[in-house]
DNA sequence: TCTGGGGTCCTAGGACCC
DNA sequence: TCTGGGGTCCTAGGACCC
C-alpha cells in the first residue's frame, strides 16, 4: 500500500506559516524574475487566477482583489519541505521524497502497528500540521497512481477532511469516476487532448481501456504501465530517499535576466555563476559530469522568429566537479555560441551524465596529487560558502559577490519575505510586548 | 518594461563492433 | 531469385512531472 502526502498550495503555506494573518486571504507567490504566478491559495484560485499566468497580465487584478504578492523565497521552502520530509521519515521505513511538496510513504505491514490506515493518516496530518503549519492531504491505494489520484479527490471534496483510502473496489471506482482524465498522473496535454477526442474524458474511462490501446496511444510501455496501475495492479515502485535527497541523473542551472544582455563579458558573468552553482549541487550529491551544455536564449516572446535558443555540448576528457575547470569549459561552449550584436533573455548550464566522484577514469596526464589538492580546494570553499553564505568565495568572472545588489543578469525580487529559517540576518523577529507576551511552549 | 526553473523516462535511429 | 545476425552506445526528440 501506498501513501501520497501532498502539501496544500506550499509556497503559500510557507509564507503564511510566518504571516498567520494571511490566513483566509488571497495569496499569490511569484516565480524566479517575478515572472508567473506559481502558488495560489484556495482564495486566489477562487478569483479565477490560473497556475503559470504572467504576473504583468493579471496585476490590476490582483491590485483589485487585494491579493497578496510575493517573490519566491526557494530558502524558506527548501528548509520548510526538509521539516516535513523529516518528519514523514521518522514515522514511517521508506519514504520517497517526489518533489518539494510530495512524498510517496510505503506503508507495506502498517497496519499491524496503526490498525485503519486512514486514521493513521489523519495523525500524519495533524502533526505535520501542529509541528510546521503546513496543511497536507494524504492518499492512500494500493499504487502510486491510484495514491496521486486518492490525494486529488482528498484535496477537492471537503467532507473527506484531507484523506482518502481506496481500500476497496468500490471506493476505487467512485474515486475513478471523480477525476477528469486530464488530472490523471502522466496524462499532459497532448494526451488529454487525444483520450478528448476519443470520448475518454475521466480516470474511470481511462482505466477501462486495455493494456494493449493504451500501449498503441500512450506512448508505449508508459501508457501500458499507467492504465494497469489505475486498474490496481502496482507497476511502479518506491524509490526510497536517503536522508531526503536524491542522486540526480542531470543537475541544471539556468535564469532569466532580469534585463537584456549583449555584452559578453556579462553574459560570461552569468555563465560562469550559474556553472559555479551547478558545480556546488554535484558535489553535494558527490558527482562528478563528463557532459556539459550551456545555452543561451533570445526572447521567444517578440517578434523576431526562431531560433530562440542556441546551445553546445562538450564532452569532458575527464569528468570532473571542479568548479574552476567547469567554468573554463563553460567559456569554451559560450564562446563557439555567441553572436554579436545580440540581445539575450536567458542562459543556462546543464551537466549531463553524471558519474560517482572518485570513480572516474583518470587522465594519463595529470599528477593524481593535484587532483587532492583540488578536491580539497573545493572542499574548502564549499564549506566557506556554507558557513557564511552563499557567494562568500568565488570566482572573479563568476561576479557573485555577497548581498551585490548588482550582477547585471540579476533577476526581479521585488516582494521577498526574509530566510525566516535560514539566515541569521533574517531571522524570525517577535516583538517583546511587556507582562503580556504568550508562553511559548 | 513585463512571460520560471528545475527534473524524469522512453523511443527511434545511426554509428560502430564482432 | 537469394546480400547475416547479433550486440552496444550515443543522441535527439517527445512526452510527462512539480
Amino acid at each position: 500500500m501506498f501513501a501520497l502526502v501532498d502539501c496544500n498550495n506550499f509556497y503559500v503555506s510557507c509564507e503564511r506559516a510566518f504571516q498567520p494573518h494571511l490566513e483566509g486571504k488571497p495569496v499569490v507567490v511569484l516565480s524566479n524574475n517575478d515572472g508567473c504566478l506559481i502558488s495560489r491559495s484556495a482564495e486566489a484560485k477562487a478569483l479565477g487566477l490560473r497556475m503559470g499566468e504572467p504576473y504583468f497580465q493579471v496585476k490590476d487584478q490582483l491590485q483589485r482583489h487585494q491579493v497578496r504578492v510575493f517573490s519566491s523565497n526557494y530558502a524558506l521552502y527548501g528548509d520548510m519541505s526538509g521539516r516535513v520530509m523529516h518528519y514523514l521519515s521518522s514515522r514511517v521505513p521508506d519514504v520517497e521524497v517526489y518533489s518539494i511538496d510530495e512524498a510517496f510513504l510505503d506503508l507495506r505491514g502498517m497496519e499491524r502497528y496503526h490498525g485503519n490506515l486512514a486514521a493513521f493518516a489523519q495523525t500524519l496530518r495533524q502533526q505535520v500540521r501542529k509541528r510546521t503549519h503546513i496543511p497536507v492531504c494524504i492518499g492512500i491505494a494500493p499504487t502510486k497512481t491510484l495514491a496521486k489520484l486518492a490525494n486529488r479527490v482528498a484535496k477537492k471534496v471537503p467532507t473527506l477532511n484531507g484523506v482518502l483510502y481506496l481500500d476497496s473496489e468500490p471506493r476505487r471506482q467512485w474515486a475513478l469516476a471523480q477525476v477528469p482524465v486530464e488530472d490523471v498522473w502522466g496524462i499532459g496535454q497532448q494526451y488529454a487532448t487525444k483520450l478528448h477526442a476519443q470520448g475518454i474524458t475521466t480516470a474511470a474511462h481511462l482505466a477501462a481501456m486495455s493494456e494493449g490501446w493504451a500501449r498503441k496511444h500512450l506512448g508505449g510501455v508508459v501508457g501500458a504501465r499507467l492504465v494497469r496501475e489505475l486498474q490496481g495492479v502496482p507497476c511502479l515502485t518506491l524509490a526510497p530517499s536517503e536522508d531526503g535527497t536524491l542522486a540526480r541523473q542531470s543537475i541544471a542551472c539556468t535564469r532569466t535576466f532580469g534585463k537584456p544582455l549583449s555584452a559578453y563579458p556579462d553574459v560570461l558573468g552569468a555563465v560562469a555563476a550559474f556553472t559555479t552553482r551547478a558545480a556546488e549541487k554535484l558535489r553535494r550529491q558527490h558527482s562528478a559530469v563528463h557532459l556539459l551544455t550551456v545555452f543561451i536564449s533570445k526572447n521567444r516572446f517578440g517578434t523576431e522568429p526562431p531560433p530562440y535558443t542556441f546551445s553546445t555540448t562538450l564532452q569532458l576528457p575527464v569528468a570532473t566537479s571542479d568548479t574552476a575547470e567547469l567554468i573554463r569549459y563553460a567559456r569554451t561552449a559560450l564562446k563557439r555560441l555567441w553572436l554579436p550584436n545580440t540581445q539575450f533573455k536567458k542562459a543556462g548550464v546543464i551537466f549531463d551524465g553524471l558519474e560517482a566522484a572518485g570513480q572516474q577514469q583518470l587522465s594519463l596526464f595529470e599528477p593524481t596529487a593535484k587532483i587532492k589538492q583540488r578536491d580539497r580546494l573545493m572542499a574548502d570553499l564549499d564549506q566557506l560558502n556554507t558557513r557564511y553564505g552563499t557567494g562568500t568565495v568565488g570566482f572573479a568572472v563568476a561576479q557573485v559577490y555577497k548581498g551585490a545588489a548588482g550582477v547585471e543578469w540579476a533577476g526581479r525580487q521585488q516582494q521577498r519575505t526574509p530566510a525566516y529559517t535560514t539566515n541569521f540576518e533574517e531571522l524570525w523577529h517577535i516583538q517583546m510586548d511587556g507582562p503580556r507576551l504568550p508562553r511559548r511552549p
